[in-house]
DNA sequence: CAGATTAGCTGTCCTAGACAGGTAAATGGT
DNA sequence: ACCATTTACCTGTCTAGGACAGCTAATCTG
């Protein structure tokens, strides 16, 4: 085997830079075209079939967590759980600890939904993982995995630090 | 070793239907988020400094094969490429051959962009990669590379295919 | 030349992130 | 008990982006 054998740049200037980097780039936008594909025949967007899996598996959260989950702001999340709302998937029920809080719960409806999900997800990765033998799946989930421990790692910024 | 060294599945059931999916959904999250961090810094949002990056390494490209490049469509190419001309970074001259078609250029302004882009991709990289050996780069490296060569294989749908 | 195709632009509708306010409820110090 | 602060959530605005439809102008093909 030399070296040839393995193209190392599909792209050969293009990931100069940061090769790695370009490569999760377009992993990640196969990814998700093809998740987003797959979702739009239940008529959800990629990232809120995330957010109904994390109810379904863990029963109802507070919006705050599940934007602490998502790595995104209370806004952001307000709207996404609107659309949900809106589209019938979860219900609101006002928090009985803390007045301020609403905990969001699937409704009985979305387990429809659950189930047309679940074999979206079964379908996507069967098409991630293609001939991969499980040895080698469990080397790429590995290799993901520690890529991502990397970006979170050292970047040990909770608050977002500003002037004010 | 024990197999209980290493978590299978950092989120124990919510990426039960399918870890790499999963995984890779996170992967991308945050790459993407602290690339837009970065890239923030300089104006740009992330996946413009994709098409910058890559016509400055090739040259003038036409909007159609850009768009082709990104698997985007001629209509959010037009778009990108006015928010991009607007800041300055790209010009569009008409090409020669082809009295329908315009070639996007790079502005000698956006050459100090490409400076300030490449120091962050490589301080992303930089991130991404950790404390990875080169051995372990080429091997997550490979994987990624492989996991989007799985996803584009047998998706053979070259016409996206509706009644018309 | 006529019809089909191609390149590009525009407009509409939707999701989404970032940011800047706002209200109501809870909390903590005095 | 009171008041300032914090927390949870909502709203509006701006920008980027994807999908889709419709349009013009140029090119290609039979």
């Amino acid at each position: 085997m030399s070296a040839e054998d393995v193209p190392i740049e599909r792209r050969p200037d293009a990931a100069a830079g940061g090769p790695i980097s370009h490569a999760i780039f377009r992993l990640a936008r196969t990814h998700r075209m093809l998740a987003g594909q797959l979702l739009r025949q239940v008529g959800l967007h990629p990232g809120q079939e995330l957010l109904m899996m994390r109810l379904w598996e863990s029963g109802p959260q507070r919006q705050t967590d599940l934007a602490d989950e998502f790595d995104t702001d209370s806004a952001s999340m307000t709207r996404t759980v609107q659309r949900l709302e809106r589209a019938g998937y979860v219900r609101r029920v006002p928090d009985p600890d803390d007045r301020r809080a609403t905990r969001v719960e699937p409704t009985p409806a979305s387990l429809v939904l659950r189930k047309q999900v679940e074999r979206i997800w079964k379908d996507l990765e069967r098409r991630t993982v293609g001939e991969m033998t499980p040895d080698e799946q469990r080397e790429a989930l590995r290799v993901v995995h520690q890529l991502e421990d990397n970006l979170t790692a050292h970047e040990p910024d909770p608050e977002r630090s500003v002037s004010r």
